[in-house]
Parts: C-alpha cells; sequence; structure tokens
DNA sequence: TTCCAGGAAC
DNA sequence: GTTCCTGGAA
C-alpha cells in the first residue's frame, strides 16, 4: 500500500473532529488558520467559537471596530494576527466579500504567508494546492528528508481536489497526533515501513543524561 | 525554572 | 536571521 493511502486510512480512524473540519467556508477556514498559527488546537478551541459567534461574517468582522476585535483576540498571543486579520477583512470588503481561491492571491493579502495560502485554497476550496507547516515539514523531512520540502509536498498531493484535501488535514494531524516534535511515536505510526527515520534500528530517544538527578 | 513549539513580517 | 506571545514539556 502506498504512502498516502495507509496515511489516508489512519486519519479515517484517528483524525479528530475540528469545528473547521466540518465546513467549507472560507471565512471560517481563514480564522480558524489564522488562529492556528503557532497555537495549538486546545487553545484555539478556546476562542475559535466565540470569534465566530462575535463576527459570524467577514462584513461583520470588517465592519467592526480594532478594540471589538482584539477584545476576542485577547490571550491568544501574537496580536498582529488580529490587526492582519482585521485589516484583511476591510480589505476584502471593498472587493465584494469574496475570499480568493488562488494561493497566489491569497498571499497578497495581510497575514497570508506561503503555508495559509495554501491551507485556505485547499481546505475551503479544495484546491489540489500543498500546505506546509511546521508540521507537515517535520514529517516529510523525517519520512524522505527531502531537499525541498515544498517541492515533495508538491508532487504528493493528490490531483483531485477532496482527496488533496484529506491528504493534508491527514498530514498535519500525523504530525499533531504521532510525528511529533519531542518523541515522535514511530510504533504507532502509519507510515513507519516507509519512513527513514521510523525504520532506521535504533531510535533516538533523548539527548539527555542518562543518569539524571 | 528554563526551554521549546509554532507562521508571518521585517 | 530576529521578533512577536503563551502554554506546556522537560
Amino acid at each position: 500500500m502506498s504512502f498516502t493511502r495507509k496515511l489516508l486510512a489512519w486519519y479515517k480512524r484517528n483524525g479528530r473532529d475540528l469545528p473547521w473540519r466540518d465546513t467549507r467556508n472560507p471565512y471560517a477556514i481563514l480564522v480558524s488558520e489564522v488562529m492556528l498559527q503557532q497555537t495549538q488546537v486546545s487553545r484555539v478551541l478556546e476562542y475559535y467559537p466565540r470569534f465566530m459567534t462575535r463576527f459570524p461574517t467577514i462584513a461583520a468582522l470588517a465592519r467592526a471596530r480594532p478594540k471589538a476585535v482584539m477584545e476576542q483576540w485577547e490571550g491568544l498571543g501574537y496580536y498582529a494576527r488580529a490587526r492582519n486579520l482585521h485589516l484583511l477583512a476591510k480589505r476584502v470588503a471593498e472587493t465584494g466579500n469574496q475570499i480568493p481561491d488562488d494561493p497566489e492571491e491569497l498571499r497578497t493579502l495581510p497575514g497570508i504567508g506561503r503555508y495559509t495560502a495554501g491551507a485556505v485554497a485547499c481546505f475551503a476550496y479544495e484546491k489540489p494546492v500543498p500546505a506546509v507547516d511546521t508540521n507537515v515539514q517535520r514529517v516529510l523531512t523525517r519520512a524522505f528528508a527531502p531537499k525541498d520540502v515544498w517541492a515533495l509536498a508538491t508532487k504528493l498531493t493528490p490531483r483531485v481536489g477532496e482527496r488533496a484535501w484529506r491528504f493534508n488535514q491527514a498530514l498535519m494531524e500525523l504530525g499533531a497526533l504521532v510525528c511529533t516534535a519531542r518523541k515522535p511515536k514511530c510504533p504507532e505510526c502509519p507510515v513507519r515501513s516507509d519512513c527513514l527515520t521510523g525504520r532506521s534500528v535504533v531510535q533516538i530517544r533523548s539527548r539527555r543524561s542518562a543518569h539524571p538527578r
């Protein structure tokens, strides 16, 4: 079985039910992706529903006062994200409230970098484009040690949008739940047999001393 | 108590 | 390459 098939089979059983995985609303996806930048899922779950209730549409966000937006963001950190999101909403509101579906266009918007552009294009519009965040970067680097992670991700991304959506979600989920930064759970990894790191005989556990204390 | 994880802007 | 923030791991 291929890497992708194993990954998708694993995701089907182990993927978490998250509010932004139930929707293709571009605004909802956008808000979740910006919140998820540098921020754990558990943390975002405390803010995302409230934010969406307070600002249900991009037009509502565009109309809001900066103070009201910052209040909703209070405690999430990296406040430039909130300022950029608000700015983005105002800019999009001027052009008919349409969030672009093209990664190149998305990247011209404030606070949208390479990753978030790919994520919105794929998760909202089911475009077959890669979305390499730190999780995906780590998974692909450990598995295949590529020279260029984005190039590899482009090759691996399924051509059918709906499948690309699941592939990208699954790669990130694997990075979040199994191929973690500190202690990867290789024994429970669905793609261990395809992975350079997972296949290596000696598993590097820790670089700490063998005799703490 | 320190250290680390995590995208975009500069 | 550094800065921006916070929670949680070590």
